[in-house]
DNA sequence: CGTATATTCAACCTGTCGGTTGATTACCCA
DNA sequence: TGGGTAATCAACCGACAGGTTGAATATACG
């Protein structure tokens, strides 16, 4: 599996076990069995939930004692903000234009259009 | 399929392929021929890749004669701005933790390590 | 030492994904 | 009307994702 990370990071947050998880982990560390715990499905699932997370880069694990506690990364995160910010362009400029018309608009309201 | 819009625009987004057809759209509307050419795969296996990102509302095909012109619809990007966003504070957090801990190496530079 | 707890490993099943090839539809043009 | 071009539909295939259950491993505790 030589996929690309950012492929991975996507991929990993292409589903709302995983990301729902991601947000409890933003509230403090957690075990497993604490992650696990909102979920209907097997401790094993949400196991290999966290696998996935892990080979994304989106959390760390620790071993302490028996346990393994669960540290969200955000530096995935970051980077995929700034993949975001390439575009954001894009629906700026449609929100610029609109701000723009509603400016003429409001400006010239007495006034004959162009 | 009932997937909800967040995973299916994280999904869609999951494969290189679809991220360079968004890549070649943010440039400017194109159709599938043009959109297919970069790639070494088959027209049919791009003309997926365009339903699925139509799906996930990241672009928008009109009918024009024969051809079928493709545009990048920004929006559902946005939303994934606002979603990373959510996260923004813990990246910033962590970067101002690593600010202020070079900054205190920095000044104790010449005395002992605690 | 033996047992309980936390977690992962392993094998398996089903459904979806990304790709292929071949046929079909839709439209233009001579 | 018939041929050429653009694109999708349909059927198929191998690989992987997400789920299960059962066994194994690691650590604490009496």
């Amino acid at each position: 599996m030589t996929t690309d990370p950012v492929s991975a990071v996507f991929a990993a947050l292409a589903d709302p076990t995983r990301r729902a998880i991601l947000a409890r982990l933003a509230t403090g560390d957690a075990t497993v069995n604490e992650l696990a715990a909102p979920f209907p499905v097997s401790l094993q699932a949400v196991s290999k939930h966290l696998a996935v997370l892990e080979r994304a880069g989106l959390i760390t694990r620790t071993r302490e004692a028996q346990w393994r506690r669960c540290r969200l990364d955000p530096a995935p995160l970051r980077t995929l903000a700034e993949w975001v910010d390439q575009y954001r362009r894009l629906w700026d400029e449609r929100y610029d234009t609109l701000d723009d018309y509603l400016r003429a608009q409001k400006e010239t309201r007495h006034e004959q259009a162009p």
